[in-house]
DNA sequence: TCCGAACCGTAACGTACGGTACGGCAAGGG
DNA sequence: CCCTTGCCGTACCGTACGTTACGGTTCGGA
């Protein structure tokens, strides 16, 4: 017999409760995953979980997709574009990116996916970055190329002008924040940080009739 | 007896051999630095080890500081500042960020310290952090202010305007490499890399006087 | 020459945790 | 009613590793 999740078929809602705890103890501490811990706080015995998740990665894995799976937002594709509605989306994927990796349970995924990108003995380190960094950037490019299409953006690869919107947005954020620095960013912080980095993006890559009023902070 | 690396105190050349051990280990894997494994490659006992750093944070922690040493690069600080020499100026902080954060051994000591940044166990995040980002921070702000002073910068807050710059120019690099993506940054693609990041930050906060003769990529 | 400090090598201990085995229980199906 | 299936709870095993202990060697200084 294999085990229940070795391939992409939906958690069944019992199993959807373990990774949910897993989640929560990811979340809690790092290495405060351990089987045993998983099984007590979700009242399953470990055999169980070595018949759906395998051994330990497994179970790792299986709650990282979970957490993808959640996650998964809506495609920007509209058939009219300005620059109003344009400069909106930009906005919105940023606040978005933003709250998503400001978040702890994201903090906690992406430090466990370091840590094991780091012994080599598993992908979840790809996992994250298909889920996270080029998701996004797939879901933004044919926005960007939109933006071009409509001649209210100027670049010549979609996937650079991305990777600097991706830079403009994130900053030293991500990394700050993995490595355990206390720093905070409420909503408001966000929805300014955004605003910036689009309009700083628009002065970068917009065209004379997309340029913000204001220049750069 | 304390252990003789608690304070900041040089470590001896016995002790350097056995950091730099102790940092081969931590590039060739996360989790192969053991115990034992450092002093069976370092040709020294476990007592030393203990003796010289108390226990394996310990050990950790005086590893990662004595790789910190070693970065430690001169400060810009020149009397004439004009836009030639600052633009020179930035690429190059850009050009060494870069080549730091892709070499084998940012990336190991980066993700020990993630690791442990999420145990909670020890303060590697921060001494990371310190020696990291906020490192070349306050050696890139001064000549920042210089920019300004001399009229060829225009910004409100040096802090501000370092933090794009340090998202122009990482981008998305340092996370894809912490999370196993296979990027390769040859010298040549670092070069432009930092050539294509000062271009954008003098577009966004450079003066009349400064701006380059080509607009962004 | 003798002593002690520093250090090497190795053996040993304790523990935490991944993984397995097994007994018991509830539910559904013949 | 009985058998199978799936699962819980718990006890158990093996191992890896941090940490400690100890005997043996080198070396400098009294």
């Amino acid at each position: 017999m294999q085990t229940t999740m070795d391939n992409g078929e939906a958690p069944t809602a019992r199993q959807a409760e373990v990774l949910d705890v897993a989640l929560r103890l990811l979340v809690e501490g790092g290495d405060s995953l351990t089987m045993t811990a998983v099984a007590r706080r979700a009242s399953c015995s470990k055999e169980t979980l070595y018949k759906w998740f395998g051994d330990r990665d497994g179970l790792l894995t299986a709650t990282v997709q979970w957490q993808a799976s959640k996650v998964r937002a809506g495609n920007y594709d509209r058939q009219h574009l300005d620059a109003a509605t344009l400069r909106e989306s930009l906005q919105g994927f940023a606040v978005n990116w933003l709250s998503v990796i400001s978040s702890a349970t994201s903090i906690a995924l992406n430090r466990v996916a370091v840590s094991h990108a780091g012994s080599g003995k598993s992908n979840l380190g790809s996992i994250v970055l298909a889920n996270g960094r080029f998701a996004i950037g797939e879901r933004l490019k044919p926005l960007l190329e939109a933006g071009k299409a409509a001649g209210l953006l100027a670049f010549d690869d979609a996937e650079e002008a991305f990777r600097t919107f991706f830079g403009l947005v994130g900053r030293d954020v991500q990394i700050r924040l993995l490595l355990g620095d206390p720093l905070k960013l409420p909503p408001a912080a966000i929805e300014g940080d955004a605003k910036r980095a689009v309009d700083q993006f628009f002065t970068l890559f917009g065209t004379a009739g997309s340029r913000p009023k204001v220049r750069s902070l």
